[in-house]
DNA sequence: TAGTAATAAGATGTTATTTATCCTGTTTAT
DNA sequence: ATAAACAGGATAAATAACATCTTATTACTA
């Protein structure tokens, strides 16, 4: 019942975006650093939301991350999501999972709706307003 | 970001046990069968519970298991906790967590409020409710 | 009081997931 | 060319989840 260190990783990454100027890059090792995460594992979480689409990489010298999607449209949601797919608390509600109770079940229903909530509460706010747009960082 | 398949046989056991006429007890083998189980499993999981306080045990012959606790004061949330203890989607969120960020995180609190929605919805419907007062077994 | 039925509890084992690290390849500005 | 940066596969260590086995211990029943 816990988020991966990843999708941790993955939303102070996307944080650490969304603080910059719209468009400029921003090197997974700087991110890496003032976020004190592990480089090479960043990197990995890096790869997977470039896959979903919500950030663009650049290689090589004056390379870097930065997001492909303004951050007024990304919720937490998105970005955990983006690590472990479409979010379900518990397999029943997620499809090929068997259980007998299931046709009559009203945990389930419960546990639906407590998905619901989550998620709702998940996807209220955008990095933008996470970020505050008023803390842009200066490129200088 | 899933509930433990031990958590979920906890639930179940709980439903099953609700059912029965209220003192009764139930054989952890029987709900095993009804509730498709793996037998040995579910009883750790039932010890977890007792321990607990939401069931009591009896052990040789008519031994088995029922509430301690009447089933209009036992919700989805109290059974998650007893298994997982305190629900916590994030690290952070239970203290003993270091992250640079926190002072001024503002996805802590989403993190936080998210958790609360959670825990509301499973805190909302008791298992009397869930079992149906008038589905009550028969002994018999 | 012997026998049997039931849970308790510790030890152990298996598998899956999480959390990384390493190494080699590929891209790109200079 | 060269150095800087990400890409991606392989590998590994740590942890957690899931489960079973075995040996108690308890309690009813005959
Ligand atoms: S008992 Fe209900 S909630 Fe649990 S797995 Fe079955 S259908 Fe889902
Ligand atoms: S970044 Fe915020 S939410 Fe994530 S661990 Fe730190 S304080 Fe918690």
């Amino acid at each position: 019942m816990q988020l991966t260190r990843q999708s941790e990783y993955a939303i102070r990454a996307v944080l650490e975006l969304s603080m910059l100027p719209e468009g400029e890059f921003m090197q997974s090792r700087a991110i890496a650093a003032r976020q004190e995460l592990p480089e090479q594992f960043l990197n990995k979480t890096v790869q997977i939301l470039a896959r979903v689409g919500l950030v663009e990489t650049r290689r090589g010298m004056q390379g870097g991350v930065r997001l492909a999607v303004r951050p007024e449209s990304i919720t937490i949601a998105d970005v955990i999501g983006a690590g472990e797919g479409k979010i379900a608390i518990n397999p029943c509600l997620s499809g090929g999972y068997h259980c007998a109770n299931r046709p009559s079940c009203r945990v389930h229903g419960i546990l639906n709706r407590a998905q619901e909530a989550l998620l709702t509460e998940l996807g209220k706010e955008t990095f933008a307003e996470l970020a505050g747009e008023d803390e842009k960082r200066i490129t200088s």
